[in-house]
DNA sequence: GTCTATATAGCGATAGAC
DNA sequence: GTCTATCGCTATATAGAC
């Protein structure tokens, strides 16, 4: 672990901000609408240049997905690791991932684009965050199935795979376009659907 | 309301063939990636001749939008229609966009394309479909808020649009790729993922 | 490594014959 | 209304000078 010289921090300067315009177009336009050439004019620089950096398209939005997962692992390591409950560490991370998509920061991508996904699932550097933020997650959701903190009747992993998918929830997005409702309005309103559902529980019903 | 001549007979059978393809097509690579010439080769017919049925590739988007809210339209109106609680009638519903998705059969839109957003807008017949689907479904939710059998806590809007969302949950289509689980088991799951929540109750813990 | 200029290809849409 | 052929544009990616 050498310290870095002079150039190698310039470089790694440049890397982190075409990172940024990435992240930005990503979560604001999505992939197919996100033109390299739009990147390269965001950050300044040449298009040509950006080629210098990322081998493709793809690989950029790796890029960007790779950051945000380093971002997700974070939080995990440090604030929701300090909660004592399992199913308080995974509320906690959901309403983290609310306030990055809520902040125009949550790279989104198509499920359905074929290339994408092949040049994602080939790239190691996603697939070890991507694996990695899952083991912490998925241990602490049966830690929570075992304390009967979650429903039994929901699968380890379809728990998993919900909150990723809240993550991305479109909804949020129109609340927020909506402007009826503040950051944190919405954002737990969508907690208490994910984790508490739509309907009502009626505990009142038993007395 | 004449009786159509045999030649509008044919007429209409092509388009809701191609409407067909473009269904298919939406559905399984999404909109960006579905090209018209993907479309006329399916059909079987040449290209310039989609274009004397619709005027552009949105017209298409829309027109398979269109009939999938007419479907769903119908739906509601007879069998969710017949059940006498508006909750039982909203699950009935979520649960058959599920199997509409399952099937392959579910055109999902980016949420992001604005060329795209400003076409639909922009169609009268879509935007009719939706709003009837809209006020159907927000009459039921409301009647479901005031018997107490949805949560108060959550905004009749936001209940309806995450019925929207969740007809388009990429969830459902991991869990059908994976190989794991029937379709009655998915889609059981996610129902109940949907308006109970991944959190158990605990009922038993007021015994 | 950064730039300007360009190669290459795919796609939405149209022209014009029949 | 259907076809073949093509236009016009945009976007990814690269060549080559500095």
């Amino acid at each position: 672990m050498n310290k870095p010289s002079f150039r190698e921090q310039v470089l790694q300067a440049r890397e982190d901000a075409i990172v940024d315009a990435v992240n930005r177009l990503l979560a604001d336009k999505g992939f197919d609408a996100m033109t390299v050439d739009a990147v390269a004019a965001e950050v300044g620089i040449a298009k040509a240049s950006l080629y210098k950096h990322f081998e493709s398209k793809e690989a950029l939005a790796a890029a960007a997905m790779v950051r945000v997962l380093e971002r997700a692992q974070a939080f995990c390591d440090t604030e929701a690791a300090a909660l004592p409950q399992p199913l308080d560490r995974l509320k906690a991370v959901a309403r983290w991932t609310m306030h990055v998509q809520w902040a125009g920061e949550m790279p989104s991508l198509p499920a359905q684009n074929s290339t994408l996904r092949g040049a994602l699932m080939a790239n190691r550097d996603y697939m070890d965050r991507l694996m990695a933020l899952s083991e912490c997650l998925g241990e602490w959701i049966e830690a929570a199935q075992a304390d009967g903190a979650l429903s039994p009747d929901v699968p380890a992993e379809v728990v998993l795979y919900t909150l990723f998918s809240r993550a991305c929830d479109p909804v949020l997005g129109v609340l927020k376009a909506g402007g009826s409702y503040t950051e944190e309005q919405a954002i737990s309103c969508l907690l208490r659907t994910c984790f508490d559902g739509l309907a009502a529980h009626r505990v009142e019903a038993l007395a």
